[in-house]
DNA sequence: GAATCATATTGACAAATATCGATATATTAG
DNA sequence: CTAATATATCGATATTTGTCAATATGATTC
């Protein structure tokens, strides 16, 4: 709550407009990365690029099976993500609607 | 909820360390440039700068008063930002545990 | 209107990031 | 063991971003 650095890095997860389509397609469900190129317009390096960041952030896990790398959404990360927010844009308690005003 | 160019804008916000510092320092009210200057450490242009993403990502709103530029964390902007992350997050109803999965 | 103050804009630069093609690694299939 | 497949890493490059000093703009004060 005073760590800027890891929040940002969580809020880095949204900032892109990449990272939103990856996002916006494991709503879905679980998907390989393989069934991420397909609806994401990124070359495979560039996807992979990608998830890193998204698995960094918390908001995106994965799991190896075989060949396959499977990511889906984190509950936890989501929560996270969540409740971060919330604590950013929560008005303190003495909150002075206008400062120095004459209005 | 398709507009991905929109939605980053909007998390730009978040993501960067000096700007979460500008709205943590903005939930105790509403404050002019000259006292952020004062709480982050930045060249007065830089603030300009990031109050500038901050305002067009419309989780900050400024209304001029005189010499001053006031700041002020917006509801309506919080609440856009928090709903759209919600949408985000939220796992589709149809969502798919494990995809192709043998487990 | 000249001087002063608060903020925005500009120009320059460095650092970070997004992107790709090529290559490496790891796993499965034959 | 070899070939094929999925993903990660590397190297290069272009773009974006964060930063600052200098300057411009706009408002207030004398």
């Amino acid at each position: 709550m005073e760590d800027f650095k890891r929040s940002a890095e969580i809020y880095k997860a949204f900032c892109d407009e990449n990272r939103l389509r990856i996002i916006y397609a494991l709503k879905e469900g679980e998907k390989c990365a393989c069934t991420l190129l397909e609806e994401v317009p990124v070359a495979q390096s560039t996807l992979s690029h990608h998830m890193g960041i998204l698995v960094k952030s918390s908001v995106v896990t994965s799991r190896r099976k075989g060949k396959w790398t499977y990511y889906s959404l984190s509950d936890e990360g989501a929560r996270q993500a969540r409740n971060l927010l919330d604590e950013m844009l929560k008005k303190s308690e003495d909150y002075q609607a206008c400062s120095a005003c004459s209005d």
